[in-house]
DNA sequence: GAACTTACATACCGACGGTCGGTTTGTATA
DNA sequence: TATACAAACCGACCGTCGGTATGTAAGTTC
């Protein structure tokens, strides 16, 4: 697994051969599928694995008792960042969705990464009335989508930090904008 | 490029084989390849071609003289219904990214695709007043990357017309809200 | 200790992308 | 019509790579 991940995060899943793996791992390529039944699952399980690590990273922005818009603000902020790193950005951004096709990795994300954080945050949010109760599901797909643009935005920008300030502004605007309306007397 | 097109919607660009695509077209492997450099640039052509297309008639929805979001409004719907064509699904949506590179994929959708479009009817709208013309490339971004997953999730949902109803409201109302805001005098 | 499972290793297969030497077809010139 | 050259085209071949088949040594169970 470690192997795996060293070698698609710096070359590519794609061009990544079995025998690579299995070599860095010093293990042989029977070894090798006697534990993955084939190559895409190698990857779903490094995947699955970055996911978990993210997610738990993520966790630590939520602190208990804040405005829940805010905190999905600030893991917005921490997500993108993360999505900076090279690892994450090639494997969990670029290698899984193309290889695993956009369903799964919608998927393993929802179950065990930060779109799983990120629509818990997003249903808080609502159940707090801080934000619609509505389309929830639906709201959650268009801020990551929007989040994974940006991350790349910012990957091939000249000047990235310029860059994610001017989108992390955006985003969080887009989400301040969402709030439900208070009414007067609630507005402290 | 019309053999590679059919094959490319049908079984996708990575269970195609270049000799399927010159058998079903009439030629010899040798001529495909020498009018393609390789695999890929027959995909960036078919793909190119699929981009032109649809600008052509995302075009139809641009009425002179109308207010500019609402342009934008009716090109992200028409767009989203484009998206769901098996076709424009396939290629331009799943292969072409995965394949050729996100970079690439934006580069070749802004020159000769519905994001160039995008993004000419971004500026109009800032240029017009109606919308900010800070981070106009930002915000192209960000919405390209939000209708196509939108494009995904009515692809994959249970009740299609119900996800691009929520979707497209959620998505019509970002652009509402992020006009400028105009003076009491001039709101008529 | 026989039957069986687990955990590996090695040799091998078939598909596929891409190359290359060579042939045909088209065209400009004399 | 003959010559010269280029563009279009053909199909056999090669290397790589994902995946499989076969073999084997070390437990585990009864």
């Amino acid at each position: 697994m470690a192997a795996a991940s060293d070698l698609f995060a710096e070359h590519g899943y794609e061009r990544t051969s079995i025998d690579q793996i299995a070599d860095r791992a010093g293990v042989s390529k029977g070894a090798l599928y006697h534990h993955y039944r084939d190559k895409i699952e190698v990857l779903a399980a490094v995947y699955t694995d970055l996911c978990h690590e993210v997610s738990g990273r993520l966790l630590g922005v939520a602190v208990p008792g804040a405005d829940p818009v805010e905190v999905l603000k600030a893991g917005c902020r921490l997500y993108l960042e993360v999505c900076t790193e090279r690892t994450y950005r090639q494997i969990a951004l670029i290698d899984a969705p193309a290889a695993l096709g956009w369903a799964r990795w919608r998927d393993i994300d929802a179950e065990d990464g930060g779109f799983g954080l990120l629509r818990r945050g997003l249903a808080a949010a609502a159940s707090a009335g801080a934000l619609p109760s509505a389309a929830i599901e639906e709201r959650a797909h268009l801020l990551i989508a929007a989040l994974t643009e940006a991350a790349l935005l910012i990957a091939r920008s000249p000047a990235p930090d310029e860059t994610r300030a001017t989108t992390t502004a955006l985003i969080e605007r887009q989400l301040e904008d969402s709030r439900t309306p208070r009414l007067r007397a609630e507005t402290a």
